[in-house]
DNA sequence: CTGAAAGCGCTTACAG
DNA sequence: CTGAAAGCGCTTACAG
């Protein structure tokens, strides 16, 4: 079956093609008899506007580009669910690419999206994502960007984050509050700025209380997965590394290191406390339950869409940009691990 | 900054618009020298042809439609990430919308799929739909269809899926084989076709063995959530049903339902042994792991993928697409929790 | 080898 | 109230 066009009802009805585009519009100044002509022939042919030369028009494609580093990670399947949710409401479709943490492949994704003539971009950067000039790009061909979660200090543009420093003071105040005095942290990579700041919130509160920090008590973990924490623990127990309390930049992790722990026979939390970092919904799940720092995954996507939105409409009106740091507060979640 | 246009290099280099399209495109009938110099002039001027309007004339868009019933579930994530990796390779972008298991969403995302004239589309159906006219349409539009692991048997187009019946058959049977005699099932909702043939297979591995068959220990999750199999492990121990393995159609729901016998002291393998269905990743890593039946979520996603692509090229050469059940083979991941 | 012409399907400013 | 005209930016068949 081939689309109807405008062409087609206009010649159907004896009318121009202007006045059937119009009247589907609904114009004022078509005449309310044409205009019910026109929307019965385009019901009866079952018209649907051509996107593309609707798009040629407008110059617009009611589209945007969503870019995250790992679409299988329950913060950001999460994430996407809030941004594809909020869009589809406001009328936009979502495409979705994924960076597989590279650099390069993020680079060309921008590309393509630039290519297609997305109307914006949202994106939560690869951790391997050391020069911005791709990003760059995208504003100078003004087009509204807004960053997620894993995004850059020094690009321009609007940001949803979470404050990563002050949560995880949060969590490693906890710690503190409940008695443990050697505290260790498992931390992400080296490049993202989530490590950093939830690293240096870690430092932060150890020296609020005066506790002395002792980097050997850092353990850095390249990727965040549940064998790093197994690994890691499994090293604590080995080398009978000398602590009371881990801080884990990952619920993942964290699960990871209680279940070696469990095997090995170490009790948490009377051994050992630990408070992960996202409040997966498995954390509350595993026995014993995990204290947590609440990551609104859905949150951050649906605000991050919604300031896009907002942009986008400013661009259309020809106002100007002023790019926002929107930061969502957390929450810490105590559950058994901490009790 | 603006986009440069196709007018913009040829007033530049003083030729004719079409001169400078097929330059651009290679055309073996402009000479080497112009082509150089639209070439040179293209990258300084970092032309990018604007695709609205190359979608209006070549009538495609190079993206396709994909609706999945939850974006937050492993393996829908997973395929996710196969059918945007598999096509990012071929050259197309993926649009992204999610049903929520609803049949009126589903419908809906349709309709802004065909307005969005999107080139083809891949689904999985939401456990509610009940009635096909929407996807009907799809085909009668010729848009190319391709469905997978929750799929309409009615609707003729081509199919990927697993052989449910026989996935399910194997993991009873690997059950009897171990000796368990009182073999209950946890089984998905009624609609989906995955469920019923997960049910099937398993009374037929039953029948064949000379179980006979007690729908008093079949217990249908409404929803596959690690609560729903806390609590029927909870009513199991409580009402002390008398049952030595458990078939459960889902590794989230399987793991709630472990959970919970550690709770209540009921041992695993030696008392219950569970067979849980996807192999998701935390199955290996709980605590005893979990045996599964591996669901090749990725794999799915991205012959999927492929297969859309055939027939986007089929129709693009006017041949005729004969729909293919693709049926991808499932293993039997042997783990503690029947050991 | 180059370019004038037509057209993809729509929208909108303008004339009547 | 209706329609002729122009144009969005490109591609392709055709003339020269």
């Amino acid at each position: 079956m081939k689309p109807t066009t405008l062409k087609e009802i206009a010649k159907k009805l004896g009318l121009s093609i202007p006045t059937v585009s119009k009247a589907l519009k609904d114009y004022p100044d078509v005449s309310a008899k044409t205009k019910k002509l026109v929307l019965n022939a385009a019901e009866e042919l079952k018209y649907r506007p051509n996107s593309f030369a609707v798009n040629l028009r407008t110059k617009e494609s009611k589209t945007i580009g969503l870019i995250v580093p790992e679409i299988v990670h329950y913060f950001f399947s999460n994430a996407i669910k809030g941004i594809v949710n909020q869009a589809e409401k406001k009328g936009y479709l979502v495409i979705i690419l994924q960076s597989n943490e590279s650099f390069e492949l993020e680079k060309k994704q921008i590309e393509l999206l630039l290519n297609k003539n997305v109307d914006g971009v949202l994106i939560s950067l690869a951790n391997s994502t050391a020069d911005y000039s791709h990003l760059s790009k995208i504003l100078e061909y003004d087009i509204p960007l807004v960053m997620f979660d894993k995004i850059a200090k020094l690009v321009n543009c609007s940001k949803v984050i979470i404050d990563d420093r002050k949560a995880a003071y949060k969590a490693t105040q906890h710690l503190i509050d409940i008695g443990c005095k050697k505290i260790a942290h498992f931390r992400g990579p080296l490049l993202p700025q989530n490590s950093i700041d939830r690293f240096l919130g870690y430092k932060k509160a150890l020296e609020d209380n005066n506790i002395i920090y002792d980097s050997s008590l850092v353990f850095t973990c390249d990727e965040m997965t549940f064998d790093q924490g197994k690994n890691f623990a499994k090293k604590i127990c080995k080398e009978q590394i000398d602590l009371d309390a881990i801080f884990i930049s990952s619920d993942l992790v964290a699960i990871g290191a209680v279940t070696e722990f469990k095997i090995q026979g170490v009790l948490i939390p009377e051994q050992i406390s630990i408070v992960g970092f996202s409040n997966w919904f498995m954390s509350s799940a595993i026995t014993p339950s995990l204290s947590t720092i609440d990551q609104p995954g859905y949150e951050m996507g649906k605000i991050a869409f919604k300031r896009l939105y907002k942009e986008l409409n400013l661009k259309k009106e020809n106002k100007e940009i002023t790019p926002k740091i929107i930061e969502l507060e957390t929450e810490l979640v105590v559950r058994d691990s901490t009790k």
